[in-house]
DNA sequence: TTCATATATAGATATGAATCTATGTGCGTA
DNA sequence: TACGCACATAGATTCATATCTATATATGAA
């Protein structure tokens, strides 16, 4: 049997990956995700009244992926705008998407 | 503000992206996929012994990842080999990895 | 400055997932 | 068949996350 090591390094950057991954692996969080593909921006109204769930949760939800780095937030005026921070989301999306088995 | 409609369908494919993405945003199934990434196969066994975690936790950790058609497993006498379902999981890893803003 | 709108936050409860410890099961071999 | 090794499973506990309800904060307009 091959001795692998894990460094520490590795063992940081795997959970941080997994922090980000348990940040978008939530049905709401993705379908979020997947408007903003479509919207670049849109407010938490638009987004709570298109999804179908509570003004709180929406918050809370957004609030999740603001805070892993996934959407940005920008106030204008009373509402705030939710953008995708990097587009490459939606590959990773896309690329699991395309599993033959999944 | 445009009116997007999410379809049953696309409902439960976000689900499922879900459900498989839960299934590996975790620091030790990471850690796992990115040994198998490497070794194609490996022993209950020797997954512990080097991640350094406990055997029943290993078990638990292989067969939620088996159930969610990420890994296979083969028995070969006493031991149980678990191998990467398909190579796409390194990409999706890759992919994430990639992100500036990681 | 008062009010309505848009969003965030707090607290309580419920749900789920991880972890630990112990025990059960399958397989090969003496 | 009896034993040891490799792995799985069960039950209890802990910990994290989601959900619900209510309330607080920020902004713009009357």
């Amino acid at each position: 049997m091959e001795t692998l090591t894990i460094s520490e390094q590795s063992i940081q950057k795997l959970e941080k990956v997994a922090g980000r991954l348990r940040a978008i692996a939530h049905p709401v969080r993705l379908a979020i995700i997947e408007m903003l593909t479509k919207n670049s921006k849109m407010s938490v109204t638009e987004i709570y009244l298109h999804l179908d769930i509570e003004q709180a949760a929406a918050s809370h939800h957004l609030n999740i992926m603001k805070n892993k780095g996934i959407l940005d937030a920008k106030r204008d005026g009373k509402k705030i705008y939710y953008s995708l921070r990097n587009t490459t989301l939606a590959d990773i999306i896309g690329c699991i998407d395309k599993c033959k088995d999944c």
